[in-house]
RNA sequence: GCGGUAUUGGUGAAGUGAUUAACACGCCAGAUUGUGGCUCUGGUAUGCGUGGGUUUGAUUCCCACAUAUCGCC
């Protein structure tokens, strides 16, 4: 299904754009940034809260659908905005090839598909272009994405050549048994850190034909140097009038960087992990609110934030929950952490719209790792 | 009053006549990028109740004292 993608605006000084895309749950604005749900659920917040910072997409993962409880029970329950009651916006599913990057210890990748083991109890799982599509297809989110793999990085250009051809072929696969007409299919590039693999994994991409396109294998372990330019070696071959999905990047300034390389949506479990581990996102950098030195703070993590967690609790209250593992402290953390990200996202496509993305970089930058 | 037992970091504790006093928890800090939620990685006792003695060397042996605890009168 086409998402009928817009470009509002184009910076003319760097590679940005404001856009917007329309689904049955109504107009969604670019830059975006989608808060992951794995397991059908954005860890430890409830749908209102979902609403309350500001998420449109949501993501939700094929792989643990699949195994638990399965695309059968998520297709009669009705799909997955209804099995877990998010009707604020779209849904996104990723395909699975990401975890059998990074959870499958063992993995025999064939041209077929990918034999791994389960990471619950072990048992052998075969996974391919056409099972995925199925699954999702049947998982009923408004976005889906093809069946790639994401190789390692570093990886010897021999091996990413071939991957990357590997994954024209399941792109290609995949799109062909895809038949859920109310879903965008998107193709994924890949081709690491080599500027050519990049820009012929995006170029076939593209002659294949997909609904948007996502960037694959980034912040795999590269540096941010690297991580930029693997964007601009493949956002300078999409086209302008698809959504550019960046896969699984969610540092800000790596939000901001890649705006302004033409990405138009992002995703990342980093907001809510780091939540649960005590992190906190603030304008002068991530702090960490299990340091002995919150234990008497009682102002918010944020004074400028709207967030509940911002208006209602102090430091010292969120860390003595932190400290006494009570879950309410990882909540506040994670709804803070993603208002932070929506909100940052706001303030980039306000910026583009007065052509002061540039400006608004270094600001950040300077308040954000000048601590 | 007499006799026994014990005394190791913030806590529970292991241990040895001689290289950096184990481990766990706690505490302190760090990591975390298409999620294997509640994880991982570091740091954390210049000292083994106090004072003396034996010894080349004592937290480990001896004596006294202090404290705790048990039993007896």
């Amino acid at each position: 299904m086409d998402l009928n993608f817009k470009v509002l605006k184009k910076s003319n000084k760097n590679m940005a754009r404001l856009g917007e895309f329309k689904t049955k749950w109504g107009i969604s604005k670019t830059p975006m940034f989608m808060p992951v749900g794995t397991q059908a659920t954005v860890k430890t917040l409830n749908p209102e809260e979902l609403i309350d910072v500001h998420a449109d997409v949501v993501l939700s993962n094929t792989y643990h659908l699949w195994l638990r409880p399965g695309e059968d029970i998520v297709n009669e329950a009705g799909g997955l905005h209804e099995f877990m009651n998010y009707k604020n916006g779209p849904m996104l599913t990723d395909s699975g090839g990401f975890q059998v990057f990074s959870l499958a210890k063992k993995k025999d990748i064939k041209e077929e598909g990918v034999y791994f083991k389960s990471h619950i109890d072990g048992s052998k799982l075969f996974l391919s272009p056409e099972k995925s599509i199925e699954i999702q297809n049947k998982l009923g989110a408004d976005i889906i994405m093809s069946f790639d793999e994401c190789p390692p990085y570093p990886a010897t250009r021999e091996y990413m050549e071939n991957s990357i051809h590997r994954t024209l072929r399941w792109a290609q696969r995949g799109k062909k048994v895809h038949n859920n007409q109310e879903q965008a299919l998107f193709g994924i590039v890949q081709g690491g850190e080599f500027e050519d693999l990049r820009r012929e994994s995006a170029i076939k991409t593209v002659e294949i034909g997909f609904d948007g396109y996502s960037i694959g294998g980034a912040a795999v372990g590269e540096t941010k140097e690297v991580q930029y330019k693997e964007v601009e070696y493949a956002t300078k071959y999409l086209p302008e009038d698809k959504i550019r999905y960046l896969m699984g990047v969610g540092d800000p300034i790596d939000l901001i960087e890649g705006v302004m390389r033409g990405v138009d949506i992002f995703d990342c479990v980093a907001p809510t992990r780091i939540a649960r581990h005590g992190n906190a996102h603030t304008r002068n950098g991530k702090i960490n609110l299990r340091n002995s030195k919150y234990k008497r703070d009682f102002t918010p993590i944020m004074d400028s934030c709207d967030c509940y967690a911002c208006k209602n609790f102090t430091k010292a209250y969120i860390r003595h929950l932190l400290i006494s593992e009570e879950v309410l402290g990882q909540r506040l953390l994670s709804i803070h952490n993603i208002r932070f990200l929506t909100h940052l996202m706001e303030e980039i496509r306000e910026n583009i719209e007065s052509d002061t993305l540039e400006e608004f970089r270094d600001a950040f930058y300077s308040s954000y790792y000048n601590k």
